[in-house]
DNA sequence: ATCAAGACTGACAACCATTGTCAAAACCTC
DNA sequence: GAGGTTTTGACAATGGTTGTCAGTCTTGAT
C-alpha cells in the first residue's frame, strides 16, 4: 500500500489568476470586484469560478473572510495564517493585522464561565485611516 | 416660537406587534422568522414593514443586529441598551450578554496606535451552550 | 368630532450577491 | 491516444433585502 500524496487542488490558469490578484491586493476585496478586475486585465475568469476558488481558499485558511457593512463577503490574503484580527478602514479598506492574546484568553474564559464549549469568535475593528481623514 | 417636541415615530399596530415579539423572544431572530411568527399568530404584518421596523429599531439602538453564519441579519432586544457583546449558542441561539471593559480599551488603543479615527468594532463569541452539549 | 398634512403600510416588482446546473473543456494516468 | 476525473463557465435559480407607490392610518390643530 503506497502512501497517497495529499490530494491537492489542481493548478489552473483561473486559480493562478485569482491567487495573483489576492497577492497584489492589500485590502479586503469582494468576489464581484475580483471578477471585474480579472476581466479588466484581460485574463477573464467565470464569476462562478471566482466564487468557487475563493470558497476553497477560505476553507483551507489561505484567505480571510469577513462581511462588509453591506453584508457582502470580502476576502484578503493575510501575511500570517495563524488566527488574528483586523483593523479596517471603513472608507478605503486599508487593513492592519492585529494579534490580541489577551482578548483570546478573555473570550475563552467568558465562554467557560457560562459552560459554552467548542468556542470561536469574530472580532474586527473599523475606523477611518490616517490617509482618509481629510 | 414653540419648542418642537422631539418628533418620535408614530405608534401603529404593526410596530407594536413587532415590539411584542421582540420582547418575548430571548434569542436572535431574523426578519423572515419574525414575519412568519406574526402571520402565524394572526396579527399579520407586511414583510416590508417588518424589515423597515427592524431597521428603524436598529438605527435607534433599540435592538442589536448581527449576521448569522449564512449572512442573514438577525435581531434581538437586549436587556441593556449600552454597548455590549454576545455569547451565542451556534445550535439553539441561546444568548448571554457580555461586557468587556478591557477589550473596549484595547480596541481603542490599537486603533489609536495606527492613527485610525472614528473607531467602532464588532465582537461576538460563538459556542455550544450547556443544554445543547449532548 | 373634523380635517389636512404627511407618515406608514403592503402587495409586488426589482435588486443583487451567491449558489446550482450540466455539457464542454482541460487535465492526468496508463 | 483512450478513458476517467476535475474544472470551467454561461445561464438559471435562489433568497434575503430594498424600492415603488397608491391607499390607509396617526397626529396635531381647528
Ligand atoms: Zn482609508
Ligand atoms: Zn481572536
Ligand atoms: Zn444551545
Ligand atoms: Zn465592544
Amino acid at each position: 500500500m503506497t502512501v497517497q500524496p495529499a490530494r491537492e487542488h489542481r493548478r489552473t490558469r483561473q486559480r493562478a489568476a485569482v491567487d495573483e490578484v489576492l497577492d497584489e491586493t492589500a485590502d479586503f476585496i469582494s468576489a464581484q470586484e475580483l471578477h471585474a478586475l480579472l476581466r479588466a486585465r484581460g485574463a477573464g475568469v467565470g464569476l462562478a469560478t471566482v466564487y468557487r476558488t475563493l470558497q476553497t481558499l477560505a476553507d483551507d485558511g489561505r484567505v480571510d473572510v469577513l462581511r462588509s457593512d453591506a453584508g457582502e463577503a470580502v476576502y484578503r490574503r493575510c501575511a500570517r495564517e495563524e488566527h488574528h484580527h483586523h483593523l479596517v478602514c471603513r472608507s478605503c479598506g486599508a487593513t492592519v493585522e492585529i494579534a490580541g492574546p489577551t482578548v483570546e484568553r478573555w473570550a475563552k474564559s467568558v465562554a467557560d464561565q457560562h459552560g459554552y464549549a467548542d468556542v470561536s469568535h469574530t472580532l474586527e475593528i473599523f475606523g477611518t485611516c490616517p490617509r482618509c481623514a481629510a
